[in-house]
DNA sequence: CGCATGTTTGACGATACTCAATGTGTGTGG
DNA sequence: CCACACACATTGAGTATCGTCAAACATGCG
């Protein structure tokens, strides 16, 4: 008997109206099948591919999370990324058929693993699922976009907020609380995805907790107040009392 | 007699080699030139597509400069790239059908427009095409995060220094000196993509004048010493009679 | 030629970094 | 199952880099 292959099929991944396969039909969400390659599962600071290497596939997170980073000549190194399930990973790899980034599972994970050339091909064949794949470029251009305004012009505190509400947004895209949920990833890695010393990491957190906007306790955060978070408190005043202008 | 088209097709533009018709045959260059429409030139301060406009069409840049915005919730603005000549704008906007930023002329700038239902067609046809699509957008998302890391962990200093090498690199590859060029954008415009205040830009290039490795006058940049700029001076020493205490 | 816009320079101050020490959690091995 | 060690996280003190405010200076367009 054999083990049952459900997990493996896109046609019963609760994930693909948010991957690939979305807006496919049934028979060519089995074609895509066809072409992906379960990877064993990586463990907690296990590299899924590393920069430098050669570029052969894109890969689905199925689940687990997954922080991706880039090393520059000086031998900096900057978290560009946390990949939750249904994202898709090394898709900077292919202008140079080199991945020009690495990938770090921060629990356990498990991926999908798509062959470049094949799915290339097969979507010559299938215009639903090229341009899935194109918007989820997209996506992520637009992403890095907005990530860069982040990095640029805002404070401490409003980098934090921002995080924990893209956080918020994509846990409950998955189905999750989106006001509670546990940091996968470190102080530090938050630092350094923020452009922020860990130091200043747990001052904001403290600094936000303290204003009642936020809990938290270790890895664990409670949002309380999004707006708060969001509304990045031009009223510097006070917390409550809502001044709605008009 | 017709006016000659010679410049309107992909096949007698200089920039094909590094545009979207790499690699193409000389009647797959014909399809896409096809496609392509002329667009008239814009002015210095002129948007080619705002954020939020229907996504209809990519663009890539013929002739003259382009930047790139995009303005958050609050209003804040960040200018997220700079585009030559053989670069495509736009690739954040195909994936909610709405451009993710705004696109201005920096100078007069002549496109070719590219609606991209119809690229999109051709592209399951022409695998070469749909590659080096893919390839740009790859490069794209590739560049941003290099661009991350620049932001989140470089001083005022090495921004800059990066920032012009990087336009040096540009330059060369359009066949211009890689060593002497005039500054497209204005010192506000600098400071906006690096994250700094427009004095501070001021302040670095005069210190990066004064130690002798670029040359400033205005808009004119001279790089004297590559190294300097790139090296990121590890040797503090002197460059010339410094105190050192101790 | 003059006004507007862009650029430079100076003085001052705030935000966030560095260094340092203490506190908390987690996993391993006895 | 507890104790220990190590990594992670928090807090404090002092400081540096860069931002803000302000004013003078240059550039360029009409």
């Amino acid at each position: 008997m054999n083990a049952p292959m459900s997990i493996q099929s896109c046609g019963n991944c609760g994930l693909s109206s948010m991957c690939l396969p979305l807006a496919l039909t049934q028979p060519e969400m089995t074609q895509l099948d066809g072409i992906i390659k379960k990877s064993a599962p990586y463990r907690r600071g296990e590299s899924i591919f590393r920069q430098g290497d050669a570029f052969t596939s894109i890969y689905a997170v199925r689940a687990g999370m997954v922080k991706t980073t880039v090393v520059n000549a000086l031998g900096e190194e900057q978290i560009t990324g946390f990949y939750f399930p249904g994202e898709l990973l090394g898709l900077n790899g292919l202008h140079e058929n080199v991945y020009a980034g690495t990938a770090i599972a921060l629990e356990t994970v498990s991926l999908c693993e798509i062959p470049f050339v094949k799915l290339d091909e097969l979507s010559a064949l299938l215009p639903e699922l090229r341009r899935q794949l194109m918007r989820q470029m997209s996506q992520e251009i637009a992403d890095e976009q907005n990530m860069m305004l982040v990095l640029a012009k805002t404070s401490a505190e409003e980098k934090l907020g921002n995080f924990l509400i893209r956080l918020s947004l994509r846990f409950k895209r998955l189905g999750f609380s989106a006001t509670q949920f546990r940091l996968t990833m470190s102080r530090v890695d938050i630092g350094n995805y923020l452009g922020l010393a860990v130091e200043t990491v747990s001052r904001t957190l403290t600094k936000l907790q303290q204003r009642g906007v936020i809990k938290v306790a270790g890895k664990e955060v409670t949002i309380l107040d999004m707006d708060g978070l969001s509304g990045l408190n031009r009223n510097v005043d006070e917390p409550a009392k809502l001044v709605v202008v008009g």
